[in-house]
DNA sequence: GGACAAATGGACGTCTATATCCAGATAAGC
DNA sequence: GCTTATCTGGATATAGACGTCCATTTGTCC
């Protein structure tokens, strides 16, 4: 459905909804549970993406670019690796339109993109009784 | 979304829904436009799964097991390669709940079998104005 | 039983996702 | 300007997905 990858950036996103400070990859990464070494990389990939902004050096860190409440979940998706969609048939036939098959296949991932793209960062933080991404409690 | 190898059985699966004879390999690759050689691993995957039967030598080939207004797109993709449920939290929070962001996740995991398990193969090929899957026309 | 057709299984090759590690660039604080 | 903290970029490693190839097995037809 969505890669490892995915999940990592939508998680270190998740983290940083909260913070006001940048945070290190050091800190993201232990707090997520992501191999640190790896999530420089995704971070990288977020930045350059401008979902997240980076700053070097002491007290640098990560902050989000965008406030949480207008941040999506699909936007961090694209980001990433877009889901992917079927504008034309994979086999080059029936011209532009598309064969049930694809369609079908196709509307099922539109189906996807909608649901992601109606929940901010936010929705997910702010739970009435407890279970937030990344929490114990 | 869906793993290449799962399109390649899901192409395979629709042409062998018109036929009543036997197909072999080869006629199938030709058709649905997949390497020769890969498939015939697709096709093994999915005689195990019990989706297809096969039958050797002479006039040899494969059939589908169920009627193909019985078969469904899913039971086609979990052949292959299940959609990734979240029967749990991943960091093995929360207990048994799923917090917001693993939710939303799995919801659309759902989402998406849903579509799937209500598509028959037949759905797709019984199409009132052209455009059928694997056909120019 | 012999000739041929076709699936099966195993070995192997390639590419991408995932992951690690480290030298270099850059910023802050003194 | 020096030291320290931190991101950046490149090289490298590993596993799995995708793909090829071939010998073997199993079946049909004569």
């Amino acid at each position: 459905m969505i890669s490892q990858t995915t999940e990592y950036a939508l998680r270190a996103v998740v983290f940083l909804a909260d913070e006001k400070e940048p945070r290190t990859t050091a800190a993201i990464a232990e707090v997520t549970q992501i191999p640190v070494g790896y999530l420089a990389k995704v971070m990288q990939g977020l930045s350059k993406a401008g979902i997240v902004r980076s700053r070097r050096g002491l007290h640098g860190g990560f902050v989000l670019v965008e406030s949480s409440d207008v941040l999506t979940v699909l936007k961090v998706i694209n980001a990433v690796e877009p889901i992917r969609r079927y504008p034309e048939c994979p086999l080059g036939l029936h011209g532009k339109q598309l064969c049930p098959l694809h369609s079908k296949l196709d509307q099922a991932a539109q189906q996807v993109e909608d649901t992601f793209g109606d929940t901010t960062i936010r929705d997910m933080i702010d739970v009435p009784q407890s279970r937030r991404p990344l929490c114990q409690k």
